[in-house]
DNA sequence: ATGCCTCGAGTTCA
DNA sequence: CTCGAGGCAT
């Protein structure tokens, strides 16, 4: 392995050439073949290797990229040929306008554009003299920029020297310097977590890394490049189109767009547009829109320039995804479970397509963090989703005056105190019952599609008959009557000063009414889940109400369960469990209960308790469940083995306890905890609850279903099916025992992929998790349903 | 105790 | 969709 030594000079080409290709394939091609570990060690290789021999350190060597010692200012750059700037076009009519100016003023009749998508960071010019990258500025006003070339050299996918053959002797290449998306969080999740200073946006990001008098700062920032056109050129041959520019760029080594393309005519121009349009947040970086120019040289000469911007080439900008307005008011919105959260009532403003109000501010530590105040100007962004957010407060356009919000301490609607658990994030309102704003989203939970499915009950109705009176507890829902909502809406009516339809146009204004009636009869029927679901437990969602109704089958049951018995239910914890009790505890929560099976609601899917509750209602695992101090699991299962039964364990004096093995201070505590009322009574009522559904398992024969198919297995669905709704594919996976969640992760079976998956499917590669198409699992289904 | 993984809850506009 | 936090495995 170890032949003669090569000379230094050798072993420092031989260095400089790896780290070189090492660079460009990481950051040029995207496509790394070593680990950084292995460049690490090649740099630091270099770097000695260089040390020792000063004579051997060349002015483009990779080792120059850092250590460079800062410069006072920066210098100035004249730019022979001036830097574009291009026109901006906003819509289908401007880009239409463009190309027919275009064929007016050349020969061309369809012309051809080299199309790409434009960046949001920096214009940048950079210099090559004889293949070696010796100067690059920033743009500045067009004539005259920046020389920013210590800090450019620092940048990985510039390349310091070009690739290939054939290059003139002198070259300039413009690109744009950015930041990628992903090394912008990343760095801000570092700069936050270290207490620096967080960067306002990738195009900030980039600007102000490009700016620092120290390069080694600008090393530690993120920032990427891509080339899109020349400037001087001196000493060689061009071809005589834009997009063979291009590829002759990406030869020399320059990272040049994988969305750069041709289109013909204003219709390709457009249609690239759009294709763009859609998939601009799935980039790993911010664009602004697209860019058109002529693809022929010739005919970019011929059209020449109108003031500072060039005829033969315009940008296509989209929609704003961020901007700038002013925050009206910081209003309070109360949740079905008191959460008060904080929405900033914005000026109207016209954001990525959409006109945007209102933007949540999610708790009062968001508002401090971000320091927004009434009055303040603010940045609005909507982000990869629909939602729109705050992004920050601009400092310099702050009114006098203003004072820091904090969160208020009463309900804006029904005045109870405002509570702040410790170490919680979200305030809630203690209101409860009385909050009308709680009552009213109650009802809005037990309405919903996923719950009771009322039709046509939204919120202005609940609205109306929760605050005039006639709905108070979701159980009047079910004695509504006709009269009563044609009373409701004159009311409601006579209220707002509105005309009164009702009386005006008799029977056809009343159809809603009949309508809604109907939708209320027909949501009588349901099933155990649903109904769970709908009563609006705090943290009982879907899949715990599911889980509720699967393992005890029984409104009955479930409804007189001490938490102890539900908390033996796997996913189900100390937590849930006492949220649950708790609620089942309040008296105000049976009669509605017993209301709605008064008024007719009948749970359609009642079934015997699940096999599986015998083993999970073993006496030492429920008396571990009691969380009695000091009685751990092993504890637990001495005391079951060694009485017979809860009976004579409550009966037990202390000594007996002793005697059956049990540590004198567990004894105790035991005694003491069962001296308490309170406790004793749990204790009498958990073990009578757990005889009456185990005698329920019995007397129901009890025998175990048959393995479902897919018994167990997580399954998550992307993307649309062209034959079944999300819900529908849901509903038949269930039936077959799987549970279908909501995120990929290693213990997914498999993912079900229809049409435009989208980051779920990604998540699948990356975990090697089995992907399904629609066909696999319509056949899959048809094989074992029924 | 620590670190997944899931579930629950809240959110905007056309 | 994106947090926060509960449940559970290690």
């Amino acid at each position: 392995m170890t032949g003669p030594a090569p000379s230094p000079a050798r072993r420092a080409a031989a260095l400089r050439e790896r780290i070189d290709d090492a660079n460009h394939r990481y950051h040029v091609l995207d496509d790394p073949d070593i680990p950084d570990a292995e460049y690490d060690r090649l740099m630091r290789e270099l770097e000695a290797l260089e040390t020792e021999h000063p004579e051997l350190a060349t002015p483009d060597s990779p080792t120059r990229r850092v250590g460079a010692t800062p410069s006072r200012t920066f210098a100035e750059v004249h730019h022979e040929i001036r830097m574009l700037s291009l026109a901006n076009a906003f819509s289908d009519e401007e880009i239409h306008d463009f190309v027919r100016r275009i064929v007016e003023r050349t020969d061309e009749t369809d012309p051809l554009f080299s199309v790409e998508p434009k960046f949001d960071g920096l214009a940048i010019s950079l210099r090559y003299e004889d293949g070696v990258f010796v100067r690059g500025a920033t743009r500045g006003d067009g004539d005259t920029g920046e020389d920013v070339t210590a800090n450019l050299r620092v940048v990985k996918a510039v390349p310091l020297r070009l690739r290939g053959r054939g290059w003139p002797r002198v070259l300039e290449v413009r690109g744009e310097v950015y930041m990628p998306r992903a090394a912008f969080e990343a760095y801000n999740d570092r700069a936050r977590r270290d207490g620096g200073k967080v960067l306002a946006n990738p195009r900030n990001g980039a600007a102000g890394s490009l700016r620092q008098l120290d390069p080694r700062v600008t090393a530690s920032r993120p920032l990427s490049f891509y080339a899109y056109a020349l400037g001087v050129v001196e000493g060689g041959e061009l071809p005589e189109t834009h997009s063979a520019v291009l590829m002759l760029l990406r030869e020399w080594g320059f990272p040049v767009s994988t969305l750069a393309e041709t289109a013909r005519g204003a219709e390709g121009c457009l249609a690239y547009y759009r294709r763009i349009g859609a998939c601009r947040d799935a980039l790993p970086f911010d664009i602004d829109g697209v860019v058109y120019k002529l693809d022929d040289l010739a005919g970019q000469r011929e059209l020449g320039f109108v003031g500072r911007t060039p005829r033969w080439a315009i940008a296509h900008k989209f929609p704003a995804q961020e901007q700038a307005t002013r925050v009206v008011s910081i209003d309070i919105n109360i949740g079905r479970t008191g959460a008060a959260t904080p929405a900033a009532k914005l000026e109207p403003v016209q954001v990525g397509g959409v006109t945007v109000t209102n933007a949540t501010l999610h708790n009062a530590d968001q508002v401090a963090r971000l320091d927004v105040r009434v009055g303040d100007t603010v940045i609005v962004r909507r982000a990869g989703d629909v939602i729109p957010e705050v992004v920050r407060v601009v400092p310099d356009q702050r009114p006098p005056g203003t004072v820091p919000w904090a969160m208020p301490a009463h309900c804006p609607v029904c005045g109870s105190d405002i509570v702040r658990e410790e170490g919680e994030v979200i305030a809630r309102c203690s209101g409860e019952l009385v909050c009308p704003a709680q009552r009213k989203e109650a009802v809005f939970h037990f309405a919903a599609r996923r719950a009771m499915d009322i039709e046509g009950l939204g919120e202005r109705l609940i609205e109306d008959l929760t605050t005039l009176g006639f709905v108070g507890s979701v159980a009047d829902l079910y004695r509504l009557t006709l009269d009563d909502l044609i009373e409701m809406k004159r009311r409601a009516d006579e209220r707002d000063g509105t005309t009164p339809e009702t009386v005006k146009a008799g029977k056809i204004a009343t159809r809603w009414a009949e309508n809604l009636i109907e939708a209320i009869a027909q949501s009588r029927a349901t099933t155990l889940e649903r109904f769970l679901y709908a009563l609006g437990i705090e943290h009982v969602g879907e899949s715990t109400a599911k889980t509720l109704a699967t393992w005890f089958g029984r409104l009955e049951t479930i409804r007189r369960l001490p938490w102890p018995l539900l908390k033996r239910v796997p996913d189900i914890g100390s937590e849930v469990a006492r949220a649950i009790g708790h609620f089942f505890e309040q008296s105000g929560n049976q009669q509605v209960i017993d209301d709605l099976l008064a008024r007719g609601v009948a749970i359609g899917d009642e079934h015997a308790p699940s096999p599986k509750l015998r083993e999970a209602l073993e006496i030492e695992a429920v008396l571990a469940a009691l969380e009695i101090p000091k009685l751990t699991p092993k504890r637990a299962a001495q005391l079951a083995a060694a009485f017979d039964g809860a009976a004579a364990i409550l009966a037990a004096p202390e000594h007996h306890l002793v005697a059956a093995g049990l540590p004198a201070e567990t004894a105790a505590a035991l005694v003491a905890w069962l001296a308490d009322p309170d406790q004793a009574r749990l204790f009498g009522d958990t073990f009578a609850a757990r005889e009456r559904v185990l005698a329920d398992l019995a007397s129901s024969g009890g025998d175990d279903a048959p393995a479902a198919p897919l018994d167990g297995q997580s399954i998550v669905l992307t993307g649309t099916l062209a034959t079944l709704t999300r819900d529908q594919a849901r509903t038949r996976l269930e039936a077959l025992g799987a549970k279908v969640a909501g995120s990929v992760s290693k213990k997914t079976a498999f993912v079900v992929a229809g049409s435009e998956a989208g980051s779920k499917l990604d998540k699948a590669a990356e975990l090697g998790i089995e992907v399904w198409d629609e066909a696999r699992l319509l056949a899959f289904l048809a094989e074992h349903e029924g």
